[in-house]
Order: structure tokens, then C-alpha cells, then sequence
DNA sequence: CTGAAAGCGCTTACAG
DNA sequence: CTGAAAGCGCTTACAG
């Protein structure tokens, strides 16, 4: 249970060898400066002999580093519990590397509002993190405060969605264009060739929401890929309220009475459950996205089918861990990391933890 | 970046307010003997009022403990490189906590060798290790272990399969009942009322692989829940050589043509797809089990439709992790924690980490 | 450019 | 039953 007493390693043994204090091992050890070429070069060939590994434990108990990793991420909504899955994960981690000195400060916006971004961006940077944990939505705006971030050389990690070419250390989200070949496929195994398919895109901002146009389009590409003649139609709708997507849903179904699947590009599938249930249409196959209280309840009633998720516990918690590992050095990070593209069914839903 | 100075806490805080050493303070927290009822109680109040929670990173350095895990698993075969995926897991905790002071010693059994579980057994046994993770495949010879283990009372983690009533501290690992369910859903959606569905169980020891038989009661569960009609018939085979399998396979094909949807209930289902491949049955709705090369190659190619996988990597990941947990104190450690069920499909696989 | 000393918050003998 | 001292493997001023 005790380390053996024979292990030579550590500063001091450095030292030792090197015929120096171990004030000058630590100054080459963390790259300072005030040390001769010649006795950095001697060490430096100590260390990799040796294979030296400082022992973070006692690193980090002498410096008494005190970190402090900002978060922005949307605020919980009425309409969505989604940002309360990467917010749990993200506790999850704080909880876990509280003990190494880390603390993590929350700064929330809320999606309507890119003015509240904005306020909570200025809060963010007044006060002053060792680390950034983002979720871009807006885009213009996250570009502005990532340029502040890059000229404080502050670590930045990306969830939920990325933006390209920022310098960020890491992104941890989905791949959009393969979730939607997924959605494409599953849909496949349950239509007839005379079938047609629906695809919904329900946003208050269509334009700037290319997020949604993206997983069409590899729904698309499978359909294409598959040789499958069925039928695609889109109906993009411009607004979230029920009367309003109903009022466009029921257009078309009622001009196409073949259709006998939709796919609804966001998580607001529980808007056009609510519909179809209404209607009593139970013989639309309806898939859509993500783990959220009012879809796992239609996933219940079977009236969505497929529910696709991408673990946002998991990238709010893996954001975290991301910068942890960057700042302790504990292990390299990868600049993107892809989730899992799950499939969440009225059969295994009880088991995903989100 | 440095902690406040004015910050009052730590074993010296509370040997000031005590009116003791630390040393004695030491002894309270840590419920050693040879301190009077009374300075005891006087301690605890303080730390009470405190909150005290000690610095595990000053701990860890100061005592100087070195602490040894133990695993035993199925060793990789050639028949299925499942094995390779929890052992990554295994591997990657191993890396996360080896600043710890923890290292792990792995032993490895032979799936088709009793005698080689408990050789690895007694080896393990011998080296004295701090904690246990263990996939208990041999019912019999497991329960055997776990009473020395237990006599040694040392923490058991189990993975992959659970062994009921045995005082481990977690099992890890899936709930084969639901997945079976899961399995009979996905197929619900591809057949019609006509359909025969077909259940294939395939082992050299069916008696004992109570696993397969599980999975086999939820899948028909599923069916009668849903009031789905179609005929479900059940194909046991004794062996796992190709030629046997497709003799018995052939055979119920050929009596029961209307068979539309096979269930295999291991990851021998690519033994079925060879066979499906080779007579040319496109038609034939297949699902199975595990992300195995061999299986994901099926479902590139079409022969296989579903995976039904339960995080292999993840389990190992997480059954060292419970262990460090526990004997850190970082938090409390779940009873059981059931793997989500994850569906893989040609689509969604490239994202599948295990 | 370099060294010696103090200290991080604990644990561990040892002495009484 | 209790205390004083040394030490874990580093980092941090400070002095030269």
C-alpha cells in the first residue's frame, strides 16, 4: 500500500543529477525564464531520461490555483427543458473537479433575446474565467465575443453547435447532415413506395436557423442514396405557435393525403404531436428530435415514433471535462468531438440518461 | 488565481478551535481509535459547523497510498473481439486515475475454459489487489470468487452480467429483458400481419446462457402488449459452427417461408447474415446484438438492419470509475446502473464510440 | 541566472 | 489518550 521508498524520480532526484536546486528544475519544468541554456539543456535531457511526469496532486496543492470556468448557455424555458440536460451535465462535472480547485460561474441568455446574449457575454468576460464554455446559437454575436475571448487567449469549448475557423480548443456536439440521413432511414423501413414523406421546419427565425435546413438535406441525400421514389415535401413554417403550425399542417395534409410520415427538424416534433393527435391522425409515422418531457410523453402515446438525441448531458459535461484536461494537462483534447446520434424509442427511453 | 488568505478551515482550523493537535484531528476524521469520547465529540462538532471536507489532493500526497485493481474479464477471442471494447474503457479510466496513486492488473479468462476463470482467479486473488472489477460470465465459479472476495471484503464492481444477492458494491451493465422489447418494437414497425417472426438463440451452452432466454421473454412481451398477432416461432441451436447453424437455419426457412423478421438474441448474428448472404435472402429483416466488426460489416452491407449495443466501453469505463469512487469517497456509487439501449443502424454507426 | 527556505493541507511514525 | 515534528512532491517569493 506504500510506494516503494527505491523510486528516484521527482524534482529533487532531478536535481540531484543535474547538480542544481530544485528552484531551477521547476523553472524548466514550466518553461520560465532566468535559466541558462546550458542548465536547461541538462535537465531537459534529465527529464526525458528519467520520463519525468510532475505529480499533479502536488502541483496543484503548492501553486493553490483557484480557477474559475465561465458557462453561457441558453436559460431553461417554458417552451424547452433542453438546456437543463447540458446544464445538469455540466454540475455533473463541476461537482467532480471541485476538488482540484476548479469553480464554475453560470452565465445564461435567453434564445429569444440576443440582447440578453450580449448582457450576459459583457457579465462573462468582467468576470474575468480561466476558461470559456459556449453555446453559439446566435451566431454574429458568439463571432464578436469569441474574438474577445481569442485576444485574452482564453480556452474555449463549443457545445450544441459549432462555428467554424474561431480557434476554439474543442467542439462537442452533433453531426446535423448524418442525423438527418438516420431520420431518413428509419422512416424508410416503415412507408410503402407509393408513400410521400413530410419534412417540417418550424422556426421563428427560418432564415438564419441553417441547422434545420442542414438535416434536411442529408434526408434527402438517403432518399437519393436509397434509390427511394417516395414522394419528399417540405413545409417550412415561420412561426412556433400551435394555431399557426396547425393551420399550415393541416394544408398540407389535407393537399396530400399520401403523406404517411413527417419528420420535424427540431424538437418542436411535440407541437405537430399535439396536432396529429388532435386530428387523430395515428397513422403518420412522426419522428423528430430530442429527449424532452412533452416528446417522451407523445413517444408514449405513440404518437412520435422515433425521438433523435444527441446526448446533450453528455456534451455539456464532456465542455467542461475538455477544459479541465486542457488547463491540467491531464491528456490532449480533440478539436471536434461528434455525439452519438441515439435513437430513443417508447422501448428504451427509460434507460437513456440524456 | 489565488485562494483568499482570510479562508479559515483545514484540519489546523479546527485543532486552533479544538484546542488540540492536528494530529488528534487527523484521528477523528478518520475514526481511529485513542481518542477520548470527549475531545472526539468536541472535534466532530466543529467540523460539523465547519462543513469540513478534507483536502483529498493533500491526502493523497501525504499518505503515500498506492492502491492496485484487479480485473477479470473474458480475454479477446477470435470468435468476437467484444471483449476489446469494455477493456478500452478499462484502459482509458486506468489513464485518468493513475495520478491518483492508483494502477490496475488485468487477468484474463477464456470464455469456453471454466478451468481458465479460476486460474486467473486464484492469480488475482494472489496479488493482493485494493478492489475488484468483474465480469462474472461463469455463474457457478464467480459465486465462488465473490465469497473470498467478500471475506477479504473488498469492493466489487460487476460488469456485462449481474450475479443477484452478492453484496458487490455496483453492477454495471444492461437490462436484457427491455432490450428484447426494444428489438420486438423495431421489427414491428418493418412486418405485416402475416409476418412470422423468427427468434434465434444460438450458444454451445444454452442450458446455462439464461441471458439469451431473457431477452427472448421481452421480445415476445412486446408482441403480446401490442396485441400483434403474427407467429412468433423459436430456434434453439446447441452449436456456433457455421455449417450447424445453417442446417437448423435452412431448415425452419424452408418449413415456415412466411418468416419475414429474424431476432438473434447474442452477436452470433453474423453467423445468420453469412448464411442470409449466401442464399441470397435480402428480404429477411435482421437484428442482433453488439458493435462487432464482423456485425457492423452485415449492416454496411445490408444483411443485418439493427444493433441492439449496450455502451461495452462505457461499462468498463464506468465500473473502474465506481471503484475509485468509492475508496476516494468522491461520491456515492449506484447499486445499479442499467446501460442505455442503444439502436445502431448503417447510419448512425461511424458516431457509435462503444 | 540560481539557491535556500517556507509552505500547500494533510498523514505518519515516534515519544510521552 | 495526545502532541510535535518530519515529510509527501511540488511552487513561490525572496535574496543574492
Amino acid at each position: 500500500m506504500k510506494k516503494t521508498e527505491t523510486e528516484l524520480t521527482g524534482v529533487k532526484e532531478i536535481a540531484r543529477r543535474a547538480n542544481v536546486s530544485i528552484g531551477t528544475v521547476d523553472r524548466v519544468i514550466h518553461n520560465r525564464k532566468g535559466v541558462s541554456e546550458n542548465t536547461k539543456q541538462k535537465i531537459n535531457a534529465i527529464i526525458e531520461e528519467l520520463n519525468f511526469q510532475p505529480n499533479k496532486m502536488a502541483s496543484l496543492l503548492a501553486s493553490r490555483k483557484i480557477l474559475t470556468f465561465a458557462i453561457l448557455i441558453p436559460a431553461v424555458s417554458n417552451e424547452t427543458d433542453y438546456w437543463s440536460y447540458p446544464l445538469n451535465g455540466i454540475k455533473q462535472a463541476a461537482a467532480e473537479i471541485k476538488q482540484f480547485g476548479v469553480s464554475v460561474k453560470y452565465y445564461f441568455y435567453d434564445l429569444d433575446s440576443k440582447n440578453s446574449f450580449n448582457t450576459a457575454a459583457d457579465e462573462l468576460l468582467n468576470s474575468e474565467p480561466h476558461a470559456i464554455l459556449l453555446a453559439p446559437s446566435f451566431v454574429e454575436e458568439s463571432i464578436i465575443l469569441v474574438k474577445k475571448i481569442r485576444d485574452l487567449s482564453l480556452p474555449l469549448a463549443f457545445i450544441n453547435s459549432d462555428l467554424p475557423n474561431q480557434d476554439n480548443l474543442t467542439y462537442i456536439g452533433p453531426e446535423l447532415y448524418q442525423s438527418g440521413k438516420l431520420a431518413a432511414q428509419l422512416i424508410s423501413f416503415a412507408i410503402q413506395k407509393s408513400d410521400k414523406v413530410l419534412t417540417v421546419n418550424i422556426s421563428t427565425d427560418l432564415e438564419n436557423d441553417h441547422h434545420l435546413f442542414r438535416k434536411e438535406q442529408g434526408f434527402k441525400k438517403f432518399f437519393d442514396d436509397a434509390g427511394k421514389t417516395n414522394e419528399l415535401l417540405t413545409l417550412n413554417i415561420n412561426e412556433t405557435k400551435l394555431v399557426a403550425v396547425e393551420k399550415s399542417l393541416l394544408g398540407s395534409l389535407s393537399t396530400n393525403t399520401a403523406i404517411k410520415a413527417i419528420f420535424v427538424t427540431n424538437s418542436r416534433v411535440n407541437i405537430v404531436a399535439k396536432i396529429l393527435e388532435k386530428h387523430n391522425k395515428k397513422d403518420i409515422l412522426l419522428i423528430g428530435y430530442d429527449f424532452l418531457k412533452k416528446n417522451i410523453n407523445y413517444l408514449l402515446s405513440e404518437q412520435i415514433t422515433f425521438l433523435i438525441c444527441q446526448r446533450p448531458k453528455e456534451q455539456g459535461y464532456l465542455g467542461i471535462m475538455a477544459l479541465y484536461k486542457y488547463l491540467f494537462k491531464i491528456s490532449e483534447v480533440e478539436k471536434s468531438v461528434y455525439m452519438p446520434i441515439d435513437i430513443i424509442t417508447k422501448e428504451n427511453y427509460q434507460f437513456y440518461n440524456s
